[in-house]
DNA sequence: TTGCGTGCAAAGGTTTTGCATGGCA
DNA sequence: TGCCATGCAAAACCTTTGCACGCAA
């Protein structure tokens, strides 16, 4: 991937940050909370220049952006260490709002069934299984 | 389904070309299409009346809301004929953008396998699966 | 008549854009 | 120096809300 960007001050805090926060927390973000958190740090960054900097990231691909069932922005999530989400699907929790990227055999299975006899390509990088995850119905299965 | 409801004007015209937009198009709607259509046949209907309508429709279950992946505004598709999405899973053509409900007994054991193996209680009613559907793609399959 | 529905205008929230300035290479 | 990045403010959108009036039952 081809960096013509320069190495500024805001784009390392963000880009830091987005790391730290899918670490600890898990989970995505949205562009009104980054501003939020510099601001609270005496770190000022405008919400234009966050705007313009997750797009480059997303476009680099090393954010992924997720417009939400029931959420009204779009969230932002780093994604890194995981490359590109092209080989996996995304599990949202409804509760705990976690996003899992997962892959297994039965999925490759889906892909090719929804191929065979729906004629359907799916893009996994865009879809999201919704509902409730493990821990959030009390490690109950059916 | 309780409705206390009035038949009013408006709302029989909403529903009139909600039905008739999806019989002939397939597709869902926003809510500034819709206000659209009604001033270009000179009908005039305020926008806030046309999202006051769509939240109640919805909460009858006769429309279907989405917030598609890519669009910057909600989605709104008739469905009195399906009646509840809770029971099918819906793939979203990327190219054409046609929504379609579908289910198979194939997509009962992916609910099953990501509940015994992931944990994860799927609300197939909200889940989406991206990608293109066999007419964009000349009817071709793996 | 009663209460829900509607239109209008205003407000709230998210995201984008224009322009002058600042900063990296 | 030459671009790209940034901040600020304004604008563009989508959606919601308050209030007075209209209309179905």
């Amino acid at each position: 991937m081809k960096r013509t960007d320069y190495k500024t001050k805001s784009r390392q805090a963000i880009l830091y940050y987005l790391q730290e926060y899918k670490k600890s927390t898990e989970k995505y973000i949205t562009a009104r909370e980054i501003v939020e958190h510099f601001n609270e740090n005496n770190q000022n960054i405008s919400t234009a220049t966050v705007y313009r900097v997750l797009e480059k990231f997303e476009k680099e691909g090393i954010i992924k952006k997720f417009e939400l069932e029931g959420e009204n922005s779009a969230c932002f999530e780093y994604v890194g260490d995981i490359a590109l989400c092209s080989h996996h699907y995304h599990l949202k929790c409804d509760e705990c709002g976690k996003i899992i990227h997962f892959h297994c055999d039965e999925m490759s299975d889906v892909t090719n069934h929804l191929n065979k006899h729906h004629g359907f390509f799916i893009d996994t990088s865009k879809t999201i299984f919704y509902g409730k995850c493990e821990k959030c119905n009390g490690n109950k299965r059916l």
